[in-house]
RNA sequence: GGGGCAUUAGUUCAUCGGUUAGAAUACAUCCCUGUCACGGAUGAGAGACGGGUUCGAUUCCCGUAUGCCCCGCCA
């Protein structure tokens, strides 16, 4: 895992004894590997070093001169005195920041009260006998000394080629190496093989929009760049593979956030002859291993919790559970009420939900009334509360309320003076949705990710996912893919209650956040014709869409499952970064463009012609500025 | 497609209707022999674009563009 030392770079890189010997002095070491320690272990001490790299500071006290070279192993301090070294002392005194140099000396200690602690190489410095210029800079567009946060993203993007000369950039960039190179070492011992699937493939209309790529030599017909590896790790199975993985691109023409980019890393695996637990005892052994890359130290195996009893408690199918404050259920408590709106819910069969917010009871009228704004923002039409205050229990809906219903209220939530109770009453997945924002938008409000005694990481599975949900046309979608199996016990339900049907997909889910999913695949060609069934294909349909697939099927499937990790996910949190594009060299902007090279570009016509292509392009929008 | 916030020197921020638009840092010139966020002096450098309101707009309003965050979307 550990990078080679400078002396194995040196000896395969460095020595230019051939007829191109380079035209510079090249280092003998890192700037980083001339740390304090390491220099007297290596007995370096006044010894001659070259380093290469590039100028972080010049310091001209007006005789004396320091220079500080950096590269991506850490920074060293030259130092020049004009009595002692006058051409040392001019060319160092002449040098911008970022110009590019070789300078070659003794590394020596520091008088004692000069060392600087904050460097790893703080008690040492060179004196160079021989500087070279290699290259100068032109003033930086924006500064490198901090983390970069505080420079406007776009133009950090733009140069991201300097941006990236940030140690925590790379250390980003590094983490991500290393996290990779983990999961190569851990899949090769468990006998998985890398295998490349196309990235030209043929569209598949399901899931997100596709990339498309018209064909010169096809007119009128395109590729599709893909979604994930899924039909062709599937198709290895059938080929006997037994184990694949890839750390695969990925594609959908969507928008995006802060954790979602147009392109994405998955690593993509499936195996055959294996069951859900075999599948997910690997995923554990491999995360706790790429954990520990990070310095997390998680334990296998992780918690497991059903998609229902998430909703059900925490209303998400990626809960935080690094703290708890679940969901109090009041179906019961209102069964009879004369809370008409409580009671309409009911009826249909819906349920009441509460969450018991310890300390609001403070919440002022304004923090109150803007819930009610967060409420609708999240589709609901308010969010019912009372509050405990010393002065009694205050609520627009109190008076709707019998006493009895107030006590088991109170009773069952456990809400003291100076507590809060906010209730949701909708159709069970609505209702706990919902509730669910507001769960983690109190967490945030009040820190209960910080409370004494939380766990710092959460790692679960969240299983016994329904196999699918109804759209908003009321036909049935797939709730991971077509080709999920469903639960064994539930295979009766496909006939009479589909929506009942629990699938043999699973979550992993790390401090909130969905970093990866997978499911046991249909292996049997009888079972997945029923499901395309079920999803609305009649046989012409699934045929069109899959049917390279479904001959495939009639030749011998395993039964096989897998699943994907999202690579720059699990970067961006081990990096504790809060976006993706911390952890991806070069990101697209929320646009989808990229400001370094801005992409995408005008195509020219003669590229067009041969793409048989003509642009259909809308209308400029009034006011918008004349595009040449 | 929708919502929120933002857009002023290279960069990061001020300026709340009349200003020589201010600062820090970067940059340039000069001074400075142990700095490490070196210090000191001097200098150059800015209102995204298009409308409107107003005697007067960087400031208020509308639109457009761009950025970030969020919703929809992301099997």
């Amino acid at each position: 895992m550990s990078q080679p030392s400078a002396q194995t770079l040196r000896a395969h890189d460095n020595q230019s004894v051939g007829v191109y010997p380079a035209f510079f002095a090249q280092r003998t070491h890192f700037c980083g590997e001339l740390a304090n320690d390491a220099v007297l272990k290596h007995n370096l001490l006044e010894k001659t070093v070259t380093i290469n790299g590039w100028v972080s500071a010049n310091r001209d006290l007006g005789g004396i001169t320091f220079v500080e070279v950096r590269d991506r192993s850490g920074i060293i301090q030259l130092v020049a005195d004009p009595s002692k070294n006058p051409q040392a002392h001019k060319i160092l005194s002449s040098l911008r920041d970022e110009a590019v140099i070789t300078a070659t000396g003794p590394i020596s200690k520091r008088p004692s009260d000069t060392i600087n602690p904050k460097l790893a190489t703080g008690e040492l410095e060179i004196y160079p006998s021989q500087v070279e210029l290699l290259n100068k800079s032109k003033p930086l567009p924006f500064p490198l000394d901090e983390e970069g946060e505080n420079v406007e993203e776009f133009t950090r993007l733009k140069y991201r080629y300097l941006d990236l000369r940030r140690q925590r950039m790379f250390n980003n960039l590094k983490l991500r190496h290393d996290i990779v190179m983990g999961i190569r070492t851990h899949l090769n011992q468990k006998g998985f093989l890398d295998v490349e699937t196309p990235i030209l493939i043929k569209t598949t209309p399901e899931g997100a929009r596709d990339y498309l790529v018209p064909s010169r030599v096809h007119p009128g017909k395109a590729f599709a760049l893909p979604q994930s590896p899924q039909l062709y790790k599937q198709l290895l199975m059938v080929a006997g593979f037994e184990r694949y993985y890839q750390i695969a691109r990925c594609f959908r023409d969507e928008d995006l956030r802060s954790d979602r980019q147009p392109e994405f890393t998955q690593l993509d695996l499936e195996m055959s002859f294996v069951s859900m637990e075999d599948v997910i005892a690997l995923v554990e052994g491999l995360l706790k291993e790429v954990f520990a890359v990070a310095g997390v130290s998680i334990q296998a195996p992780f918690n497991r919790i059903t998609w229902h009893e998430a909703m059900d408690k925490y209303g998400s199918d990626k809960p935080d559970l690094r703290f708890e404050h679940c969901f109090t259920d009041l179906t019961d408590v209102f069964t009879n009420t004369e809370f008409g709106v409580f009671r309409q819910v009911v009826d249909k069969g819906g349920v009441v939900k509460a969450l018991h917010v310890p300390g609001a009871g403070e919440y002022s009228r304004k923090e109150l009334d803007d819930l009610q704004v967060d409420a609708r923002r999240y589709g609901a039409k308010g969010l019912a509360y009372i509050v405990y205050t010393e002065e009694g229990p205050k609520s627009p809906i109190l008076k709707f309320m019998s006493e009895a219903e107030q006590r088991a209220i109170q009773e069952k939530t456990g809400a003291k003076v100076g507590d809060g109770v906010f209730f949701m009453a909708d159709e069970f997945i609505k209702a706990c949705s919902t509730l669910g924002r507001f769960r983690l938008q109190f967490a945030d409000k009040h820190g209960w990710r910080d409370e004494a005694g939380n766990a710092k990481h959460s790692v679960l599975w969240v299983v016994d996912f329904p196999m699918f949900e109804r759209t908003d046309e009321g036909v049935l979608a797939p709730n991971h893919h077509p080709f999920t199996s469903p639960h064994p016990d539930d295979v009766a339900l496909l006939e009479t209650t589909p929506e009942k049907a629990r699938s043999l997909a699973y979550d992993v889910v790390y401090n909130g956040e969905e970093i990866g999913g997978g499911s046991i695949r249909i292996h049997q060609a009888d079972l997945q014709a029923k499901i395309f069934k079920l999803l609305g294909f009649n046989d012409e349909a699934a045929r069109e869409k899959f049917g390279f697939l479904l001959e495939a099927f009639q030749y011998g499937v395993p039964p096989h499952g897998g699943l994907a990790l999202g690579l720059d996910r699990i970067c961006a949190l081990l990096a504790n970064c809060e976006s993706i594009r911390e952890v991806i060299a070069f990101p697209k902007t929320n646009q989808t463009i990229c400001p370094m090279t801005e992409a995408p570009g005008s195509v020219d016509e003669k590229q067009l012609r041969e793409l048989h292509f003509q642009w259909n392009l809308p209308k400029p929008k009034p006011g918008a500025p004349d595009q040449k």
